[in-house]
DNA sequence: ACAAAAGTGTTGCCAGTACACCCATGA
DNA sequence: TCATGGGTGTACTGGCAACACTTTTGT
């Protein structure tokens, strides 16, 4: 391209799913919308690209700003164009997962917002804006092949965790179920998780041993 | 987000990496810049995001304008959003692939530019303006995830092929040698090719038996 | 003691890998 | 007949899947 003299603008939004695992279960976050068109539904966090800025700093700003987590993980998703996907306006949305782990969320900073948010399980999305149910499915879908070709799910579980509790969220997030003690032997093998030498006690049945994941370990293929 | 009433508009360029096999070889098309800056240097085809018109189809119709190609393959693949990834120019590139077999290369249509444009081995790429070094190399990552993980080649191989031709592909894609055995019985075992009966006859040596994908399969994980 | 949940071991199977020889053709 | 490149089989290994009983805790 030569040319950038275009009277072509377009309005970027990014968009975000910022998915979490609380008391065993993936959730995503999402805002509730105030103003008609749509009153009422949720939808996605995301707000205009503003030129200063790139999507992922556009992206960490706004959740720093509206819901107090700082330094979210984030990975690309896909690029939403069609020309009405939002009726009578032409806005690209680019899309990302954002992943934080529940710790961070308990921690998070003061925000002054009036913003309703809520966390969803992942397999029970309400209604929601425009095309945002197909974003949605789509972040799903991204984070199950990512979940499957790395040890993204590290982000999640920054501290101790049980191998069943680990089991739970691939159970959910791939949608099936797994044998247990396939999963643990493939996750030990693998040499990414290490025993912490403590256990999960005070809840009913023989409690869970405390894995961590090891530092600096890139994991391919998991499944 | 509630309010799209910004001002905050940005320019947004579609960038594609269009590979193809020719005569054995995978290859890139680029174009010639032919204005200062970076005058003499290649650069990806791409133009401007029209108000009217998706990523896709932005794409689709610039490359039947600019190469002759109708019906591209197309996949997404990264957003480039870094704030002077073009100086003194706020320009945020939505990129894809595109893969077109070598018969409808040939078979293009008529066009009239002035572009000058060529096909290069994706291991020598010549010096590029801006980062769209990065993006090849980008482009080339997410195509290598692909043809690992699902039967993309069939869009390079419409028709016959050999088994040897098919292999050389994935070895200068992966970047690596493969068993020419092993690389058989994989393909043949994974039931997604079909012997046509023909051999490609002609060439030094013996001659190779020629291969057609079957249709309807998705192939998975093939590496 | 009982209920609840976690930990463990064995076997069969299939896919991946390593490896060497024979075959069909053109020159 | 030779050079070139293509086709084939075997044995080993490691990961994956299926499967049932024992252990540790709280009540």
């Amino acid at each position: 391209m030569d040319n950038y003299n275009s009277e072509e603008n377009s309005i970027i939004e990014s968009l975000i799913s910022i998915f979490t695992v609380n008391k065993g279960e993936v959730k995503i976050l999402l805002f509730r919308k105030k103003t008609e068109p749509y009153k009422g539904y949720w939808m996605l966090p995301g707000n205009v690209l503003k030129s200063n800025e790139s999507l992922e700093e556009n992206i960490n700003e706004y959740v720093l700003l509206k819901c107090g987590f700082s330094e979210l993980y984030i990975e690309q998703c896909l690029v939403f164009s069609e020309i009405n996907r939002i009726p009578d306006k032409r806005v690209v949305a680019t899309t990302c997962i954002g992943l934080i782990d529940s710790k961070s969320v308990e921690l998070k900073q003061e925000i002054s917002s009036t913003i309703e948010s809520e966390w969803f399980n992942i397999s029970a999305i309400p209604k929601t804006i425009y095309d945002h149910a197909e974003i949605i499915g789509k972040s799903i879908d991204y984070l199950k092949e990512r979940i499957i070709n790395s040890n993204i799910l590290k982000i999640l579980f920054p501290s101790d965790f049980t191998l069943p509790e680990l089991q739970k969220v691939y159970e959910q997030i791939l949608d099936t179920e797994l044998d247990r003690r396939n999963f643990r032997k493939k996750f030990i093998n693998l040499g990414l998780i290490e025993d912490t030498g403590y256990k999960n006690e005070g809840y009913t049945g023989r409690p869970a041993k405390l894995y961590r994941f090891k530092e600096n370990f890139e994991g391919k293929n998991l499944f």
